[in-house]
DNA sequence: ACCTGAACACCGTTCAAGT
DNA sequence: ACCTGAACACCGTTCAAGT
C-alpha cells in the first residue's frame, strides 16, 4: 500500500530505447502471427499484444484491419519476380507466373483468403505482379480490350484456386474438417439410389480423389489453350 | 411494485400458437436480412432478434453459423435448373449453365460470399448443381479424369466471378469503397512515370472501364474453346 | 506526435434454469 | 424437448488522458 518505488536504474535502460511502433514492424509481426497461428490469430489486440502495447496504438499507423490485411497482402507478393516477356514463349512464361503467384499465396496460409477479400487491390506490389501479367499477355496476339478481360479473371483464379487450395493446409485448423466433408460426400453420394445425382456418382472416384494442384495446372492449360485459339483469330 | 398482474386471457390466445422455431424458418429470416442489409448484418443475434427470441435459441436447429451459412447457399442455389445433357450442344449448355450459376449467386447479394467460404459443400442442393454441371462436361469427349479437373476448377470461376462481382452491388455499403478504389488505382497511374507499371499505364482504359459481366463471358468463351481442344486431341 | 488503456458497442457460443 | 437469456470470452474502433 506504499507508493511504489522508483524502478532501479538499470531498468530505464530496457525502456528508454523502448522498439518504436512501425507500419512495417506491425505488418511483419501480424504476418509471422498469421503463418504461425491462421488467420483468425490476426487479431489486432493479439498484434498490439505481441508488440507489448494496448489495440488503439496500432491505428497511429495504420487506418484500418483492412489496410492492415492490404499491406500484408502487398509484403507477400512482392517476392514474385516476373519475367521479361518473350513473345516466343508466351505460354510457358504466362503459366509459369500463374504457378509461382499460386505459390506465394499458397505458401503462408491465410494470405490468400486475405487476397480473396482485398479485392481491386490498389497497393504497389499487387499492382506490379498484375503489371507482369499483363506483360506476357500482350505477347500474345490478343486484342487490348481482350487482354484486360483475360489479365483480370486469370489473377481471378489464380486467387480463389490458392484459396480453395490453402484450406488443405494446417495451422488454421480447417485442415481435418476439409477432410472431414470429403468423407461425408462420399457416404451421401454412396447411401443415394443409382439414379440421383448419377454423374457425381459415376465420377465419384476422379472428384474425390483427384488433387487440387493438378486441377489448377489442367485449368492453366485449358485457358491458355483457349487464349491461343482466340489469337488465331485475329491474327 | 405490486407484484404483476397475471395477463389477461385474451393474450393467450396470441402465445400459445407461438410461432415454432424452425430450421427453416431460421433459414428465411438469415436470407431477408441478407439480402436487405448484406452480409454484416447476418448474425446469430440479429436472427434471434427477428425471430423474437434470444440467441442461444438458434442453436437448437442449427449447429453453428458455418452450418447456417451452408443452409443459406443450399436454399438460395436450388433454384438453379440443370438442362438434359445434349452432346450436340455443350458447349451452349455449358456456358448457360454457368451463366445462370452467377446470375443467382449475384442476385442475392452476399451469397456468393456465403459460397466462396463454404468451399466442399456437403448440401443436397449444390451437389445437384455440380452434378448437372458434370453431366453436360460428359458429353464433350474429355476422358473422365479431366472432367473431375474441369468442373471443379469451372465451380471455383464461377464462384469467385460472383464474389467479385457482388462487391460492385449496394447494399452490404461496400459498393462506393469499389468505386473509390477504382479512381486511387487511377490516379496512381496518372502519377507514375512512364517506365513504372508500363503495361497497367498503356492499359489504364481497357482494365479499369471494362465491365465484369463482360470479361466474365470472356472467361467462359476461352475456357470452353480451351475444353474443346482438349477434346480434339483425344477423340 | 505518439502512445496508452479504458470504454463502447458489438460478436458466437454455452449452459443452468425454466416450461 | 424445446426454449430462454444471462454469462463467458472474445472482437474492432474510439477517445480522453498522459508523455
Amino acid at each position: 500500500m506504499n507508493a511504489p518505488l522508483p524502478p532501479p536504474p538499470w531498468r530505464r535502460a530496457t525502456r528508454t530505447p523502448r522498439r518504436q511502433l512501425t507500419t512495417e514492424t506491425i505488418v511483419d509481426t501480424a504476418l509471422s502471427v498469421l503463418s504461425a497461428e491462421g488467420p483468425d490469430a490476426v487479431t489486432m489486440r493479439r498484434i498490439a499484444h505481441e508488440l507489448d502495447t494496448g489495440p488503439g496504438s496500432l491505428y497511429a499507423h495504420v487506418q484500418d484491419k483492412r489496410e492492415l490485411h492490404e499491406l500484408m497482402l502487398d509484403a507477400a507478393m512482392r517476392v514474385v519476380e516476373t519475367p521479361e516477356p518473350d513473345p516466343q514463349n508466351w505460354r510457358t512464361q504466362l503459366k509459369q507466373l500463374c504457378l509461382e503467384q499460386a505459390r506465394v499465396l499458397t505458401e503462408t496460409p491465410g494470405i490468400a483468403q486475405i487476397a480473396m477479400e482485398t479485392l481491386i487491390p490498389t497497393t504497389p506490389g499487387i499492382l506490379v505482379a498484375m503489371d507482369g501479367m499483363l506483360g506476357i499477355l500482350r505477347c500474345s496476339g490478343i486484342p487490348d480490350d481482350r487482354i484486360a478481360a483475360a489479365g483480370d479473371m486469370l489473377a481471378l483464379h489464380v486467387t480463389a484456386y490458392a484459396y480453395e487450395a490453402s484450406l488443405w493446409q494446417s495451422p488454421s485448423g480447417q485442415s481435418d474438417e476439409a477432410h472431414r466433408r470429403l468423407g461425408q460426400i462420399g457416404d451421401y453420394l454412396q447411401s443415394l439410389p443409382a439414379d440421383q445425382l448419377p454423374n457425381l456418382k459415376a465420377m465419384n472416384h476422379a472428384m474425390l480423389h483427384g488433387t487440387e494442384p493438378d486441377h489448377f495446372e489442367f485449368a492453366l492449360d485449358v485457358f491458355i489453350a483457349g487464349l491461343a485459339a482466340h489469337a488465331d483469330v485475329r491474327p
